[in-house]
DNA sequence: ATCTATGCAAATAATTTGCAAATGA
DNA sequence: TCATTTGCAAATTATTTGCATAGAT
């Protein structure tokens, strides 16, 4: 819809397809790592369903092209999110598997130590916290 | 086989069987997170095999009674390690697979900031590190 | 027109579950 | 003995793949 995601698209060398945009743009309004199962709810109550297969193809080609970023939240399958959003953490709630975003980012000198003593070189990192919410602590 | 396995099962008022014998004497060993395929194999080679859901009973117990620990790596399966290790993390190669260890944990200040920002009460973490360890860079 | 993306069906991989038989305390 | 654990087969869930057709540039 909205010219820009379309623009996203070519600028990155694809083909602007109703899936791709359709995919681009609820991860642009969702702004949280969403699972495919989610990306399957959406296109079909949006009037927009894609076979299951595509969402994964698209997926993969939006994580090649650095569109998109795969995470992990222990739950035994992927979730993506924009890659465009800035570099941030994840705080998920276990009891409700709320989301919630974390700024700060303070591991670079850690990073750094890292590379120091084990010869590593580091391309990206994880930093997540598992517990419990506002919500559900006064539950 | 060695004692201090069997009771440390008990201890976990957990029956000392043979499949879990085995399979706590092989984290032991290991000392890094494994796959359930690398458990079934290391439990083939030494004449110790059991069923595969067997293998997956036994890690959920192990889990459940704070043995073992359950870790992802962004491979879309599961590994698992004795929780009895010092709180450490985890530099993952991405082109050998090799797993090192990183004892500096140093966000418990930032985890302290994100309880009080988010009010949020944080129970586990995690902060793995993709790279290319000293061997591939040098390949 | 031409190359690529999508739908559909079938395959694979990881993990889970039901139930009867084997086993540990 | 008796509750629990295991093996085996079948079911689920997440993800991938082959191939013919629809669609984008």
């Amino acid at each position: 819809m909205k010219a820009h995601i379309s623009s996203v698209l070519k600028k990155s060398g694809l083909k602007s397809t109703k899936g791709r945009q359709a995919i681009l743009q609820y991860l642009s309004q969702e702004k949280k790592p969403v699972t495919v199962e989610l990306i399957e709810n959406h296109l079909i109550s949006s009037h927009q369903e894609i076979d299951n297969a595509t969402i994964y193809r698209i997926l993969e080609i939006f994580v090649e092209h650095g569109i998109a970023t795969r995470v992990e939240f222990k739950e035994g399958k992927f979730r993506y999110e924009l890659s465009a959003l800035p570099h941030h953490h994840h705080a998920i709630c276990t009891m409700c598997g709320n989301i919630q975003d974390i700024e700060d980012c303070d591991i670079k000198s850690l990073e750094t130590s890292i590379a120091h003593k084990l010869l590593f070189t580091t391309t990206s990192h994880t930093m997540d916290f598992f517990g419990t919410c506002e919500k559900c602590t006064t539950l």
